[in-house]
DNA sequence: GCCGTTTTCGGCCCGACTGTTTTCAGTCG
């Protein structure tokens, strides 16, 4: 059993425990166990084998034999116990908003309550409300809780979010009454989806802003509308939160409800570790009563200045050993959208995307790009009206022409999203692929292969001679379909070997690879490129969330080729392929 | 369940809000 398998189980050991009602201490420490699991650099199977486990902060004794147990057996006889004394509809229970493991408990004691069926009947013939501890406006909460839970339990796409934030923000700034203001929480931390948006303000005068703040337009509910805090949700069921707080407290609150919350308790710990206290209020003495001795500070940098550290990015602030790096001064120098100086993987009318080869490339050239890329669908993609050998070599003839024509500044390179089929062999002929400036190979078809079978089929992609590109990883579709099993190590150490790029396709609802393995990748020395994989001309922003991924991923722009110049791409482009005299000019 | 220059037991981040209560427990971020 593979790392993120066993990390999956401590998260759930973690929610049975907590139905359970044990110790809070204890299910973080299953969770944190978890979480160290997901990013452990090092392979699992020789750290069992060399009795290292135990070296890694978290996993004490108890984890320890756990993980090896799961890892060498595939089973944990702990967990199926612990699983088969909880009722399943205990834990969806959890889903709900304002039930947490002890309300849960209360009613499955004493009103025998297993499922949210029941509860939605006990709630409604007032058994709940009669319960000590409860009361009617809980029975209530909890029926509205259940109602929400599948119209808007749903995360949201990071860019979708970022288009309802943007306005807001813009809106709320120009308050005469604000100070200042920011996004926080994952939408400032660039994560791929987002729960909710939060937004913080520093004022004196909270209210006009919370009644302006109400008032948007698109709001379907007003579920707050407090003096510090309100909260809104809209149509499409996104919740916001606003908080205004005094500006003396306006860093501390946006580092606070930025978190991560890793980050925060690793942060809070830091600062006790100084005698000092650390919270949305303040940062003071810890045996001091009240905030009125908390540091001034006029930025988030002093704030992390007082721990002694080099400012974290809000995409780092994710608990994984920024804190470190920030001690040290060695965090990386991250990617910026500038940087980028053209994109590659991107589709035209001649397979499924909605514009011509012309379109594309005046679209590119506003962008001030130096070059852009086609890569259709080779013929395996036939719903995407995929190309075959006859149509590639056409194709090329065309941007060849374009090319020449001089029509455009911007440069067009030939390439193809060539499907890697079942066993691993790619759609078009050896000599076609040749051809072009540059593949890529992507995954459409078989893609319940095991995991093993699908390792296997994409490192013999990646060590066919004219792959340029590994196309989206994984294959996954987020909030809506789970990536094909991958063994992600292996795909990435054939990929340095073979001298292949994995892209980062940038379309929100891919963002594959995942910003998780890219920092160890790129120590490793695998480089990507940011690819919009756009079927249309304004798909070419999609670069933008691809950049957030490299950001979250700690990659700097010696990381990414498509930072590199027009010459330089031409130049790696006819490293693989020293055949084809055009390359050279 | 983990951890340790205050170390093998007794801590573990901190505060607001809500709804239930007459002083607090549960939940949330």
């Amino acid at each position: 059993m593979n790392k993120s398998d066993i990390a999956d189980i401590l998260n759930e050991i973690a929610t049975l425990l907590e139905i359970k009602g044990e110790n809070p201490f204890k299910i973080r420490a299953y969770q944190n166990g978890a979480r160290k699991l997901e990013t452990l650099d090092a392979d699992l199977g020789e750290l069992v084998a060399e009795g290292k486990l135990k070296e890694v902060a978290g996993f004490g004794d108890a984890l320890v034999q756990k993980i090896t147990e799961l890892h060498e057996t595939g089973s944990l006889e702990f967990f199926e116990k612990l699983k088969a004394s909880v009722e399943p509809g205990l834990v969806s229970m959890l889903e709900i908003p304002g039930l947490g493991a002890k309300k849960i408990k209360a009613m499955h004691k004493e009103l025998g309550i297993a499922s949210i069926e029941e509860l939605k009947t006990a709630c409604e013939n007032g058994e709940v409300a009669a319960l000590k501890g409860f009361g009617k406006k809980t029975a209530e909460k909890i029926l509205v809780g259940i109602e929400n839970r599948e119209a808007y339990g749903m995360r949201h796409l990071w860019w979708d979010a970022n288009e309802v934030a943007k306005p807001i923000l813009e809106g709320l700034k120009q308050l005469p009454e604000v100070e200042e203001a920011s996004h926080a929480g994952s939408l400032r931390r660039k994560r791929d989806t987002v729960g909710d948006l939060d937004f913080i303000v520093g004022s004196r005068d909270a209210k006009p802003i919370m009644d302006w703040f109400v008032g948007q337009e698109g709001v379907k509910e007003v579920t707050a509308h407090g003096e510090t805090k309100s909260s809104v949700r809209f149509d499409s069921g996104l919740q916001a939160d606003l908080r205004v707080v005094p500006p003396e407290q306006f860093y501390f609150a946006l580092h606070h409800f930025t978190g991560s919350k890793d980050h925060n308790v690793a942060m809070r710990q830091r600062a006790l570790a100084r005698g000092m206290s650390l919270s949305e209020w303040g940062l003071k003495p810890v045996d001091d009563e009240d905030f009125s001795n908390s540091k001034v500070i006029a930025s988030e940098e002093e704030l992390f200045r007082c721990l002694d550290l080099e400012y974290i990015l809000p995409e780092l602030r994710e608990g994984s050993g920024e804190i470190e790096a920030a001690e040290k001064g060695k965090l990386p120098e991250l990617l910026k959208p500038e940087a980028i100086r053209g994109v590659f993987h991107n589709h035209t009318t001649a397979s499924d995307g909605r514009c011509s080869l012309e379109e594309m490339t005046e679209a590119a050239q506003a962008k001030g790009w130096e070059y852009w890329g086609t890569a259709d669908h080779s013929k395996a993609s036939f719903q995407a009206n995929g190309l075959d050998d006859e149509r590639v070599l056409e194709q090329l003839k065309q941007i060849e022409a374009l090319n020449a024509s001089g029509k455009f500044s911007t440069h067009v390179f030939a390439g193809i999203e060539c499907d890697i089929l079942g066993d691993g062999s790619l759609d078009l002929e050896e000599s076609t692929l040749m051809a072009l400036d540059y593949v890529v190979a992507s995954v459409h078809i078989s893609m319940s292969q095991s995991e093993d079978e699908m390792t296997k089929r994409l490192i013999r992609a990646i060590e066919h001679p004219a792959t340029t590109m590994l196309g989206h990883l994984t294959g996954r579709i987020l909030l809506k379909r789970e990536g094909y099993k991958v063994d992600v190590a292996k795909v990435v150490d054939a990929a340095i070997a073979n001298d292949v790029i994995v892209e980062i396709n940038a379309n929100p609802r891919r963002l594959d690879m995942d910003w998780r393995f890219w920092r160890r990748a790129a120590e490793k020395g695998l480089m990507t490129s940011i690819n919009p994989d756009a079927h249309r001309a304004e798909h070419f922003d999609f670069v933008d969330a691809g950049v957030n991924v490299a950001r979250k991923g700690w990659l700097s722009a010696a990381n990414v080729f498509n930072t590199l110049s027009l010459a330089e791409v031409k130049e790696a482009f006819a490293k693989k392929r020293p055949a084809l005299e055009r390359l050279k000019s």
